[in-house]
DNA sequence: GTCTATAACCCGATAGAC
DNA sequence: GTCTATCGGGTTATAGAC
């Protein structure tokens, strides 16, 4: 059993620092166009390592690199879900969440899944499972906090679904022409749909 | 004055052969894993052509790609939003025309621009600014429906932001998950936010 | 306008010493 | 576990004949 933290104040094994960099950079400019040796060098790890820890090359790495990006944001959100009250703030907020931290990178780190999913579709099927099962994480954590706030399940898997899409493809309209509006227009429909499904339940 | 149809049945010129291959393929796997070589194969169009026609290179093409396909959906969208009533299925049969096209390929035809737009917003800012036209432009089309139908423009517009942004996140869950489900319930999300906009004009 | 051949470089992956 | 050097094949782009 070699989990991380075994010695808390060590710096991380370089397995560690090559899924963080993998991380980054995949959500700055995808998979495609990132290099092994440019993750290695953000690693500060050489390519052997790389190959000793990864031994499936570049997509054994970008399937870890894809659920930790997963789990990254999947903790976001069900901080911001949690603390945030009514349920359609809750979600409102999520949207907001991103609104105030893109800008701090200049738009350039976005999703840590999205440009990678959709390289995936037809050229990786390790990444493709990947990719849906980070979906699937979001789309989770959004749907339970719909359910606690006494949300039926038949429409609180189908809204969550939804605010899962409205907020990719918000990120995506934000980051393309630098600007946060459609993230706060996002914010406003998710209040609309949730409070429309409330009412139905 | 060279624009393409000047003799109707005569077969594309390398230029127009070179754009449609290119738009399949930045639709299929993006632009980064996309080679010159491949769309010059795609196109039956030898290097020398590619260079004489694109003198900016892959760029260059990617650009006209993006507006072509554009323009495109554009046209898929402008089309079915005016031939149905009330606005508010016309919005959700454009997320249904999706469910009913994209499974064709099997998933592998996705969005023409949305992969390049991910990938250009730290790479290439001639790509983003093309992305980010094509938008605007499948924005315009739905905001010129809404107010249209008497929607009154405040709302309208964010409701058409929102509706491009759930369309392009929809159709990217869907095809990771090689699924209908979630551009099903972003079509009920449609009619949900068309409703309660119009209500509130 | 079209084509071939190739330059110059970068890719993912590996071998083998340490 | 870590490192370097390198392989074979890919990339974008260009040169120059036709």
């Amino acid at each position: 059993m070699t989990t991380e933290p075994s010695t808390p104040d060590a710096r991380p094994g370089s397995r560690e620092r090559l899924i963080t960099a993998a991380v980054q950079l995949f959500s700055r400019q995808g998979y495609e166009a990132t290099g092994v040796k440019e993750i290695a060098a953000a690693g500060s790890a050489p390519m052997g390592s790389f190959y000793f820890h990864f031994p499936g090359g570049k997509e054994d790495l970008g399937v870890a690199a894809l659920a930790r990006g997963a789990e990254g944001f999947a903790a976001v959100l069900r901080r911001t879900l949690a603390s945030v009250e009514p349920v359609e703030e809750a979600l409102a907020a999520c949207a907001q969440w991103l609104a105030d931290d893109l800008p701090a990178s200049d738009w350039a780190d976005g999703c840590p899944v999205a440009t990678t999913a959709l390289e995936s579709v037809v050229r990786s099927p390790a990444l493709r499972v990947a990719a849906a099962a980070a979906f699937d994480q979001w789309e989770g954590a959004i749907r339970d906090r719909l359910t606690s706030a006494g949300m039926a399940p038949h429409p609180a898997g189908e809204v969550a679904a939804s605010a899962v899409a409205l907020l990719e493809g918000a990120e995506m309209l934000a980051r393309v022409r630098a600007d946060p509006a459609p993230l706060h227009h996002a914010a406003a429909s998710l209040r609309t749909l949730t409070r429309a499904a409330m009412e139905r339940s």
